[in-house]
DNA sequence: TTGAAAGCGGTACCAC
DNA sequence: GTGGTACCGCTTTCAA
């Protein structure tokens, strides 16, 4: 079946000169190149993509690896990526890997190994040493999405500075009794806690060091709206709470809805992301747009694949806030 | 570096009897093996997936063209097919083919032609007739998650099943005034219409075809939040709504809280799906599980693979309703 | 500008 | 049981 064979009997040339004339590399007389072409379009020739990655080399390929791809973020970043490289006619093959599965293990220890990509994309990954090992011994480049900047490229937002302008906007508005909502436990993301500190960062700032609070929660919309359930049913609640995300935001927003808190008069929500929730709900929030690190990050991987002794880059973007209706001064008439 | 030849003169044999040995084809001697498998250790071999599929004809990938990767039932899908191909030591590539977008029409034009994969698992698609042809065009196994039943197999649950059950659970609750909610527009997706007409069948049988009223809305939360927000803010409202999916019915939950409705006392609530949020807003709703449908579909897939000639199964799953509290009598004082 | 031929890294048939 | 060898289908020197 259609091998280039064919292509180039039917055109009357050599292989070679078929190969040359389809992929462009060499020189080829414009009407030999004619000729050639039009014979693999009656022939409906497609090049076999292995023979061509054994041949070459290069797979035209990229692996996409997160631990999920069912939250908002990740979903977001991974259609982000898949219309980058539509774009380029390059594949994308994915690898899902849930943090503490056997599944994971395999793909750090057998996947990676059979360098079926010219490059890989990692998101929100967390990988551990041995991980990070792995990674670099498969020998292509590596861009991360959320992660720390080091020895590979990196993307992603400023979280210190997300997190400290939304804390700000809070007190700005006059509260002080402010909580932090997310994060904790055993598996607790490094994106999490570097929130976190700049929450505490900006309360201390402010001169509100001791009134800080972190309350955990699972990071996810249910999450947040369990923790906050809890934190809001004291009658010692907080006039204020920042999430981690807006899922854990918005959980909390449906938890002050079902106890009859009014959102924004007796309690100020604010989220990161601007997730697609966050108008329906009128989220304010510190707005990223993963679909555009899922771009950059393969603009920057292709750079790499191109050249691959570029220095690291390192993209880190200013998240912008969105004011919208769930957060107000706090009610005085208490 | 590293190819079989080397394991085959580390180990002082021949690269047929290193192949031999590495893919369990063929008699090789125990001991013999041993010191293969020693020697491909040692080096740290793996084999190249590009000359293997060379050699073969077999890929060790599936594709999966889906036409959204962040709503919940396709992000479900994709995760338990994963989890499958991952068990069985198989690759994922993704396709994401959004309609109408020329990206889409890449994948089937080019991208299904370099039969990266030794079979399809398609998801959702919807696919036009050319689009059809073109996936039988490439001579791989496909199977379809939420499609009609042809000359493919196929996985799904009974939609007609499920609504009409969720239309009956209202009906023998007592409600008469029952809206459905979803769908229209211009590209509708079949299982739209399909659970559209069962509300329909189900509504006449009762004798209510008249009061039959199907709400246009897009299939997303913030949809479902919109449209339903326009019906119920008409004084003369249905008593019961079902929505197409969860998502859309969550939306409509989300949007009577705004409105001051009490749910389930003014309004009733069903969808179908069994989404992650199902629980936390207490929606009784038709479960699915499309991890288990992702799954089914990899374990058919593979029964095409291996034996290419097996009539077409057709998996259609029976959704149980889960009643929660999204759902009671109408309130009779009216 | 084009063609012949040597790989790329395996697999699998056939003879020993 | 094991080894020699002819492919798998394409790219890429190197000569002509």
């Amino acid at each position: 079946m259609g091998g280039i064979a064919d292509v180039a009997k039917r055109a009357g040339v050599s292989k070679a000169t078929a190969s040359r004339a389809l992929t462009g590399a060499g020189y080829v007389s414009p009407t030999t190149r004619q000729k050639v072409v039009s014979a693999a379009r009656e022939l409906g020739y497609v090049a076999s993509t292995s023979a061509v990655s054994l041949a070459t080399g290069r797979t035209r390929n990229v692996g996409v690896i997160m631990p999920y791809v069912n939250r908002w973020f990740f979903a977001e970043v991974l259609e982000g990526i898949q219309r980058s490289l539509l774009e380029r006619d390059l594949d994308l093959t994915l690898y899902d890997a849930k943090p503490g599965t056997v599944g994971r293990q395999r793909i750090f220890d057998d996947y990676l190994a059979r360098k079926r990509f010219d490059g890989l994309i990692a998101v929100g990954l967390e990988p551990a040493d041995h991980e990070i090992e792995r990674m670099h011994a498969i020998d292509r480049p590596v861009v991360m999405i959320v992660g720390d900047e080091g020895t590979t490229c990196t993307v992603g937002i400023d979280d210190d500075h997300a997190v400290r302008r939304a804390t700000e906007h809070l007190i700005g508005l006059g509260h002080t009794d402010i909580a932090f909502l997310g994060g904790g436990g055993a598996d607790w993301a490094m994106v999490d806690r570097r929130r976190l500190s700049g929450y505490e960062a900006a309360m201390a700032e402010a001169g509100l060091a001791d009134r800080a609070q972190h309350v955990q929660s699972e990071v996810t919309l249910p999450g947040g709206y369990a923790a906050a359930a809890d934190l809001l049913g004291d009658t010692r609640r907080p006039t204020a709470v920042v999430g981690v995300c807006d899922e854990v935001a918005i959980g909390a927003m449906i938890a002050a809805r079902r106890l009859g808190i009014r959102v924004p008069s007796e309690l100020s929500v604010v989220g990161i992301d601007d997730h697609e929730f966050a108008e329906m709900f009128s989220l304010t929030t510190l707005e990223q747009i993963p679909r555009e690190q899922g771009s950059a990050a393969v603009d920057l991987l292709l750079q790499q694949i191109a050249q691959p002794d570029r220095p690291p880059v390192d993209v880190r973007l200013k998240a912008r806030l969105v004011v919208r209706a769930s957060t107000a001064p706090p009610d005085t008439r208490a």
